[in-house]
DNA sequence: GCGTCCAGGTCTACC
DNA sequence: GGTAGACCTGGACGC
């Protein structure tokens, strides 16, 4: 792949590039293959069916923060596509975002204040391409995380694509031609998807049948697009709100556990029946900042724990 | 060793 | 419009 683009963003401080793009808990920004080093990332992202490799660079600090971006591809770019890319991993770097609102919330509860001063700086998941995101929510149900990561591993090992550039091998996620192009029946024995094979296929067909992509759902009431992604088979509120682009609430069977003993004292008798009554009482708390509260507080775990004096990794 | 349970949900069929 | 029951797979657990 050869460089096409380089450009600088400016980001609304306080912003953590390390905390944003390699979060303590472990989640990517783009793959689970990606290389964070040194406040530089290397990794990739899906765009109008082609895969671009990416290098960011995080520069300078916390209250003046910046970031070089690179840009490697294949095919030649021209002006329209760079300002295209441009505006696509501002969006998913969230580099435009004031956080300041939460912090000055976050004063006022007790759950929320000491979890903000940890991660200060850190913007919440976006992910940068529809189909990946899709792709991640439809393997985290109903699946402990280890046999998730299974199928991220076989997927992207069968079906999935390397970006090589800078001196760097990326693997990234399959794209939804090859999975469209790929038999239930292969999906089920070779990635071990099981059952979320035939939702997989349908959700690679849709895209390709023209489904809005992630800027355009990001431009949509984020009701709007929630509903919208409903319509793909297989999703879910939850996985809605996995993909969404606003930051939704995404509790299920684990995070109804951590967010049961925070919210009310102690762990639901029953996760699952548990989860929109805790989705409704978290929707009063924390109102438009209720995303932001779940992902930093699951990126905090281990120091929640030691305030609360209840071991909320054991889950 | 072997059987059973159930996990970082969703859809369908039935009432 | 509300809700059992089914769904892949594999690790944990009890016997």
């Amino acid at each position: 792949m050869n460089l096409v683009h380089d450009f600088e963003l400016k980001t609304v401080p306080p912003y953590s590039f390390e905390l944003t793009v390699a979060k303590p808990a472990g989640w990517w920004w783009a793959t689970p293959r990606e290389v964070y080093e040194g406040r530089t990332l290397w990794t990739g992202v899906r765009w109008e069916g082609r895969l671009l490799g990416l290098r960011i660079d995080g520069l300078r600090t916390l209250m003046r923060p910046r970031i070089r971006c690179r840009v490697y591809s294949r095919a030649r770019f021209d002006e329209a596509m760079k300002d295209a890319v441009t505006s696509l991993i501002r969006a998913a770097l969230r580099t435009e975002e004031d956080v300041r609102p939460f912090y000055e919330m976050a004063e006022g509860d007790p759950i929320v204040r000491e979890v903000v001063k940890d991660l200060r700086g850190m913007r919440i998941l976006r992910w940068p391409d529809l189909f990946s995101a899709l792709i991640l929510a439809i393997t985290l149900q109903m699946a402990p995380l280890v046999r998730s990561q299974q199928m991220w591993g076989l997927l992207m090992e069968h079906y999935g694509e390397n970006a090589v550039f800078d001196g760097r091998r990326i693997r990234y996620w399959p794209s939804p031609k090859k999975i469209s192009e790929t038999s239930e029946e292969e999906l089920r024995s070779v990635a071990k998807l099981g059952y979320r094979a035939k939702n997989l296929k349908a959700i690679a067909e849709s895209i390709l049948g023209g489904f809005p992509t992630m800027e355009e759902l990001s431009r949509m009431p984020s009701e709007d697009a929630r509903r919208k992604l409903m319509e793909l088979r297989g999703v879910g509120e939850y996985s809605a709100d996995i993909v969404g682009t606003e930051g939704g609430f995404s509790l299920d069977v684990w995070s109804a556990k951590i967010f049961g003993v925070l919210m009310t004292g102690k762990e639901p008798e029953d996760p699952r029946a548990a989860i929109p009554v805790l989705q409704r009482l978290a929707r009063e708390r924390w109102g438009r900042w209720t995303g932001h509260v779940f992902v930093y507080v699951l990126n905090d775990l281990d120091k929640v724990s030691e305030r609360i004096g209840f071991d909320l990794t054991k889950f």
